[in-house]
DNA sequence: CTTGACTCTGGACGTGGGTCCAGGGTTTAG
DNA sequence: CTAAACCCTGGACCCACGTCCAGAGTCAAG
């Protein structure tokens, strides 16, 4: 089997149908080509090229960043860019992960101070939040 | 100043206006009291919960388990409830770690074996997203 | 031939947490 | 008095990433 409607090619490559027309829309998949009637006809290359979307996501690259990892491919583009495009991506993984560790370091102190026990009256988790006389440097 | 308008509310907790009025609509805070024309008036307390609301929320909690916080307090709940609730957070935090942390892992493995010179074929980052005969446990 | 499974299109809807806008009224400084 | 700066409401819009729907055509099995 060579060719295939885009319902076997969803299952293969375990992702919903809708989902494959909107890569389409959005750039990730070439345009099919179509059979007489109209129903988008793939080969088994393109089960590989949804499965290298889907890794990448699971790598926690946004579809855009695919799109572009996909474009440099095509264009045959350098190993340094692919690279540099990786590099940015764990950086980016990196800050979110310490930021998120010191969020649950925080937590976890409120929690283990908190005897499970009384009245909110208190209460070391109320209490650190209310506290917390500033060290935000927030800022949208 | 005992009391004062939303601008000035706003400004002091740090926040935009709309995000004032958006958390009055969806529960966060209480139904301001408002001026003869009309405008929302506002005493002190509020910029402390509103403080409150944005540090929970610095904390990653959603709007909505921040408002069950609030209807703890309110309500004058247990130490116990405020303390199952933080755990909770904490857990799925933990659990949002460590996924994050294995992806960087394979992702550094990569950049890692990649040697950023030459062409894209061969490129083990390329070919580590192409490869990775499932070990996914996805769906949907 | 009919039934059911499959596909097509265009467009609406969903999430979470806001943000922005138009078209008005109000308050304050000069 | 006028202009600037503030406030009101209801509703649209934003982000990413899809998901669902209606209404219609197509294809394979029995």
């Amino acid at each position: 089997m060579q060719t295939m409607t885009i319902g076997k090619l969803a299952r293969l490559a375990s992702v919903g149908i809708d989902t494959v027309r909107y890569y389409e829309r959005e750039g990730l998949l070439p345009e099919a080509r179509r059979s007489e009637t109209g129903y988008r006809l793939y080969s088994t290359e393109v089960v590989d090229r949804l499965r290298f979307i889907r890794r990448a996501k699971n790598l926690g690259f946004s579809l855009e960043e695919i799109a572009e990892l996909l474009q440099l491919n095509a264009a045959k583009g350098s190993r340094a860019s692919v690279k540099r495009l990786a590099k940015q991506r764990l950086h980016v993984l990196n800050q979110k992960i310490r930021e998120m560790s010191a969020i649950r370091d925080a937590l976890a102190g409120l929690v283990q101070q908190c005897s499970g026990q009384g009245s909110l009256k208190g209460c070391p988790i109320i209490e650190g939040v209310l506290a917390q006389t500033t060290s935000n440097g927030q800022e949208h």
